[in-house]
DNA sequence: TGAGACATATATCGGACCTAAATAGGTCGC
DNA sequence: GCGACCTATTTAGGTCCGATATATGTCTCA
């Protein structure tokens, strides 16, 4: 629907673009999706020759993809899902050294940075299409209350790490 | 490592209690990890009877687990996932009616806020324990910022929707 | 000029995980 | 007494991810 496009390119809108916030797909799921969408008639792929690579196969969405892509579109979504290895490890932290603590607060201020910085970079070029702009500014104004709020309270959860002093387990929630 | 526990209770902790908003795992995964876990030592299995009902198995950490639970804490931890169907469907705004966009940001606001209030509650509740606290709030400000931005922004992608008027696809970000 | 890192490009295996249903009875409100 | 919902475990089926294999081009820096 964002135009005709190969596995490669599709994977990278998942790691790079529009989409890497809030989606997740692999080659694990693209590739073999394109081959089934194929068969099924969503799709129609163009093989381009290119010497000493695979062939770049380009896939273009047909009427019927379309049409299965608007029906997809009006059927109920769910709820958003949101995981954080960050979180789980934090509702332990009496278990760990003061150390750990702040290395994964530090790690995931990073990420959430990083993140930013590529939405506004995103937001900063392409200020064409107002779903694009919508999608992106979702993105950011998340990820800016995230750093907010781990620069404000950081020191919370570092209070909480167990030092030597204390014994395993006190402080975690019951 | 949260006290002795069984498989059902586990799963309401990821369901509705202070694991709620950022991760997830279900029977699937739990009844399965609980088996594993305790053929490898890492946990004790008490069977309760019960009339009329499955045996109660209730599960305990052994110094073992709680070993590896430390060390698996201390292993670098993978960046958080965010992920949505409703800025997918977002992203395809253009090729919907604006009736349907306004429904997919109502269902929208309605997860966030039912999210938040139940987060509230937990505030509320048990302001025992730090590490508690940081995680509940590190929702709580996620949350707010999404049905902020919701609040604020939502002319835009109802804007952006597809009246009969304007051709397919028109306004789908390249 | 050469080494190493990174990008292009597709494909697939193994395993982890989720969804959903099956099973079986209990409690609470109306 | 009926229906809705809660307790409690188990598993089959299918989806999806992570990692790797395969081959080659390009860019950087020494």
């Amino acid at each position: 629907m964002l135009g005709d496009s190969t596995g490669y390119e599709i994977n990278k809108l998942f790691e790079d673009g529009l989409f890497s916030h809030f989606l997740d797909a692999s080659y694990g799921s693209i590739y073999p999706a394109l081959t089934r969408l194929t068969e099924q008639g969503m799709l129609t792929c163009t093989a381009e020759a290119q010497d000493g690579r695979p062939d770049k196969k380009v896939y273009s969405l047909t009427a019927r993809g379309k049409k299965a892509l608007r029906e997809a579109l009006m059927s109920p979504v769910s709820p958003d899902k949101h995981r954080s290895e960050f979180i789980f490890a934090s509702i332990f932290a009496a278990m760990l050294p003061g150390q750990r603590v702040a290395e994964l607060v530090d790690a995931q201020l990073a990420n959430c940075r990083e993140d930013l910085a590529r939405i506004e970079d995103a937001l900063a070029s392409d200020i064409d299409c107002s779903s694009k702009r919508f999608v992106l500014g979702y993105g950011q104004v998340v990820m800016k209350a995230s750093i907010e709020y781990l620069e404000k309270h950081r020191q919370d959860i570092e209070a909480a790490a167990s030092p030597e002093t204390a014994p395993d387990g006190a402080g975690i929630p019951a």
